[in-house]
DNA sequence: GAACATTTGTCCGTATGTATC
DNA sequence: CGATACATACGGACAAATGTT
């Protein structure tokens, strides 16, 4: 593979050997991002390592900085790496794959990922059904229902933040049992409930507000997935709707059918 | 139903008709944007329709202007209503069911909705696949493929923008078709391509870019869901790969597995 | 472009009820 | 019980954005 200049501090007169071909037909920009992108997918530059400054880098391909610059916009548009004024050009962490089906888990997809999963508990407590807990668990509105509030952590890297909702009276103290777990997943297991699937998804996207951005740790102005979904029972009744954000920079939703 | 006040203007007397009530273990605030959700669910403002201003509302409620805007906030919150300086406070449109499974079509979503669909066809061309696009095709890099840039509409409002990768051989003057009908699904079936489903949908999002601010006629700021799909035929060939940009404020996608 | 009215957005401060230690 | 912290509610003033004249 046609690598980008790896030595382009250890050598100055090899200014011109990765020089991109001109009158090609295709654009100096193009074929410039084309090589760094290669690069950064064969694992050249890891995750969060600094780019060369865009001086070294315009000079290694032999072209202006100016060009260099339309290349890195193209992949930073692209999500590969980000810039910032003063620091530097970074590589960008590759999104999490979160695979989404009628029985995915958390703790699967992530463990999936080679990464460590964790749900972090942060309230939980019994109220009344509001009109739209109750329409989506179909039940009467103002029964009581279990609402847990918590944050979906891969590596120590916040993921997710959401809420969900539970019909209190399937599911006596689930609230402890998950917070002593940190696992969804197994708390309703110890409560005999494994069989449940997806019967819904549903997506749209948004800015993050100021609770994401400090419970996501994500800047102002990025943008948060936030999903709605409901899981039912083999009996078909709703066991939990709930409401997640998702740090839009960090995650890539898949859906197979 | 307890509607909210509908004769601010008309009746100076009435202020204290819809007065929320006090010390009943409900905060006025809330009571206040369950009642103006209720009204808009039911139809007493219209999507795109004006509510007044806050400082009729806050009397007629009888509470302070402070108190009503805490309301307002928590129903722009839920994405039912906007407000802009200057301009006023407005219902929002709900957003637009997108159905996403194995065999949805863009025309099909949108005629369900009752809207009516319309993709805008902006360039068409075709050029050897970069390394992406051949691996999604699943095709030897530099091989012809055609590349669709489209925009599309339901009832005028644009709702997603993006670029669609046929592998050329197999689609002869698809874009010519395409052009002419307004339809990919159209556009397809004429050239006897009609059996082909979804292999795998891949979601993320982030804030606008310059291209998609203009196209889908979005704020600054704004977030776009950004969807990468594969459509193979019976065979299991990949038939199109695609990336769409959605206004995330249009739409919601819906996943049923 | 300037002046103006309208409307939302933000800030100051104060008082009060409620939950917690 | 008091001390404390917090969310709620109110009042006033001004800044910022928008549309009109």
């Amino acid at each position: 593979m046609a690598g980008s200049p790896e030595n382009v501090r250890a050598d100055g007169h090899s200014q011109m050997t990765d020089a991109v071909p001109r009158g090609t037909g295709v654009t100096l920009w193009r074929q410039i991002a084309e090589r760094l992108e290669a690069d950064i997918a064969a694992g050249r530059w890891q995750p969060g390592e600094r780019l060369p400054v865009e001086a070294e880098l315009a000079s290694a391909f032999g072209v202006n900085r100016h060009t260099l610059r339309r290349a890195l916009a193209a992949l930073a548009e692209a999500g590969l790496i980000e810039a910032t004024a003063g620091r530097g050009t970074f590589v960008k962490a590759p999104p999490l794959r979160y695979p989404i089906g009628p029985r995915t888990r958390f703790s699967e997809i992530v463990t999936a990922g080679g990464r460590w999963p964790f749900g972090r508990f942060l309230e939980a407590r019994v109220e009344p059904a509001d009109a739209e807990v109750a329409r989506e668990l179909d039940i009467p509105q103002g029964t009581d229902v279990l609402r847990i509030e918590s944050i979906h952590e891969a590596d120590g890297v916040p993921i997710s933040c959401g809420i969900a909702w539970f019909a209190a009276a399937r599911c006596p103290d689930l609230d402890l049992i998950y917070a002593a777990t940190g696992s969804l997943t197994r708390a309703l297991a110890t409560l005999g409930i494994e069989d449940f699937r997806r019967r819904e998804t549903r997506i749209t996207a948004r800015p993050a507000n100021a609770r994401e951005m400090e419970q996501l740790s994500i800047a102002a102005g990025r943008s948060v997935i936030v999903l709605e979904r409901v899981d039912v029972e083999p009996n078909g009744r709703p066991l939990q709707w709930g409401r997640s954000s998702f740090a839009a920079d960090r995650v890539q939703l898949v859906f197979k059918p």
